[in-house]
RNA sequence: GGCCCCGUCGUCUAGUGGCCUAGGACGCCGCCCUCUCAAGGCGGUAGCGCCGGUUCGAAUCCGGUCGGGGCUACCA
């Protein structure tokens, strides 16, 4: 038995993104979506973005909102969906209830689903009883039950599951990045598809939708591989009573990988996409380093935009192997992506990460005050390429927005200050004063000629005291172009400052 | 245990029988540049899990083996 699989193409293409809205949004499932989009957007189909949220004792409407707030932060827009609609509504499977519950009624009574009453504890003991493996999973007892024997069930006060009659042969199908995969007949148990609550469960509201919804492609977690069988089997069913029209087409993802050799747990900090948000991730960055992982976008480059994914992605080409996250490589492409943004983009986006740090009153670069949108304006092109993730702009610029008094000289910059420093800065501060230009240039000219040549300092240890002096830090924007923007007086005071405590 | 997936530098990958004495990127090391740190430039380090087979020729095809992973719910 085989799967058909005349897989539609161009606009008729329909993948959809289907998470359960439990936890934080995690960066493998972020991944998923952006493949699903990514294909979608390079054949000109439709993107669906539905909700699972089946499982209301981990559903959550917080999560919900962070599923939403992700795409919307990453760019990922959906044609159909929650939120925007669309001709499927609705798209959250809590409101489609009764539309599980009448499929669920119709595979009963076309006999591909069947009651079934035995309890886990009644399969194992036959299990045992026959001598075979208690872990082998459901063994068919109740498919064939009389009615009498249903009304006997029920008498005793039990309600059945529902229950899909697997057949009796090899299920194969071709995996859009696999290749052709079979199950052995006999594998995969009779699965449930309603409890006996008559709560629907993932395994039918899953195809039910993706049926209704007129998906042709399923793109999705490696995890999700295992049921493939049943789904296709449940679909068949579906097509057979009407409700389907087409069988989707398969590709499974690569999982993302952790520290060692497990998934990424959702546990683990690097899992959670808004944490990388809060270090200064950019969505280009985040959305760049997620296309690496188990796609490439050519021999000889690494770093492209969305619109470059999407003229080049095809699920065809993706690697069926895990793939490690690796936080420090993932740094390594945002930091790729901050200096290719427009030198204004990159100041702006600065303002939020030093709002949180306390440095600015407002967060966005529009409402900051005129004297503070000059300084960041000059100050931004002095860090673009120094860093790597914007949540370092408090670091970095941190000393040219607070008072001359206030600046901390770091514990490892004083540490580093050599025996002549009171000297070098006594001489720096006379040579300052005297400088009615005080642009970059000229106060290195002028610095250059009383230390480097006056008192045969290397120009590294010359300068350093005055780094010190001006940033509290070791490591800082260039000094000449840091003193400019503080101006001279609030340069020199900084200098006398830290003379004062030598 | 059963079923299924995966196996190229430390990591992500390119590679679809000869272009491969295996290419790129991150990391790491060295040098250059240099007011710090970056960026940039140059160079280096390191890999086809193993064994058979097919072939004139295999990282590429086949078989086996070993290793890793996932699933095996009235979760998704």
């Amino acid at each position: 038995m085989t799967a058909a699989s005349s897989a539609p193409t161009g606009s008729d293409v329909r993948v959809r993104f289907c998470p359960s809205p439990t936890g934080t949004p995690h960066v493998g499932l972020i991944r998923t979506a952006l493949f699903n989009w990514a294909y979608a957007r390079h054949v000109g189909g439709t993107f669906v973005f539905r909700i699972e949220d089946t499982d209301p004792a981990r559903d959550s409407e917080e999560s919900y909102q962070q599923l939403l707030e992700a795409l919307r932060w990453l760019g990922l827009d959906w044609d159909e969906g929650v939120e925007v609609g669309g001709p499927h509504e609705p798209y959250r499977q809590s409101q489609r209830m009764d539309l599980y519950a009448d499929v669920a009624r119709r595979l009963l009574e076309a006999g591909h689903a069947y009651e079934s009453f035995s309890t886990p504890e009644e399969i194992e003991a036959r299990h045992r009883a026959a001598g075979r493996d208690p872990k082998l999973g459901y063994d068919g007892f109740d498919r064939d039950l009389t009615e009498e024997q249903k009304a006997a069930f029920r008498a005793e006060g039990r309600e059945p599951v529902l229950r899909i009659r697997m057949p009796e042969e090899d299920v194969t199908f071709t995996d859009l990045v696999r290749g052709e995969i079979t199950f052995k007949a006999g594998s995969v148990p009779d699965f449930v598809i309603v409890r006996a609550n008559g709560a629907p469960l993932y395994t039918l509201v899953n195809p039910v939708d993706d049926a209704l919804m007129g998906i042709t492609h399923v793109l999705r977690g490696e995890d999700l591989l295992s049921s493939t069988p049943r789904q296709i089997v449940l679909y068949r069913a579906l097509l057979d009573i009407g409700v389907a029209d087409v069988m989707p087409v398969f590709g499974h993802l690569p999982y993302v990988m952790g520290e060692g050799n497990k998934k990424l747990s959702k546990r683990d900090p690097e899992s959670n996409l808004f944490l990388h948000r809060e270090r200064g991730f950019v969505p280009e960055g985040l959305l760049n380093y997620l296309g690496l992982l188990g796609w490439s976008i050519s021999p000889d480059n690494d770093i492209f935009s969305k619109d470059e994914m999407v003229a080049a992605f095809d699920v065809a080409d993706v690697n069926p192997n895990p793939a490690r996250f690796d936080l420090a490589k993932a740094e390594a492409i945002n930091a790729a992506h901050l200096r290719l943004l427009a030198p204004e983009d990159f100041r702006d986006r600065l303002v939020p990460y030093l709002h949180a740090a306390g440095l600015v009153p407002v967060d966005t670069f529009a409402d900051l005050a005129p004297e503070q949108q000059q300084l960041l304006t000059q100050a931004a092109p002095l860090v673009q390429e120094r860093m790597t993730l914007l949540g370092e702009a408090p670091g970095m610029l941190g000393f040219l927005l607070v008072a001359d008094d206030a600046v901390v000289v770091e514990e490892e910059a004083r540490a580093a200050l050599r025996e002549e420093a009171p000297q070098v800065l006594d001489t720096a501060i006379e040579v300052l004063e005297g400088l009615d230009d005080f642009s970059p240039q000229a106060q290195q000219d002028a610095l250059r000629a009383a230390l480097v040549d006056g008192l045969g300092i290397k120009a590294r240890f010359a300068f350093a005291p005055l780094r010190t002096a001006v940033t509290g830090r070791r490591v800082s924007p260039p000094l000449f172009e840091s003193m400019e923007i503080l101006g001279k007086d609030s340069s020199l005071a900084r200098l006398r400052a830290l003379r004062a405590t030598l």
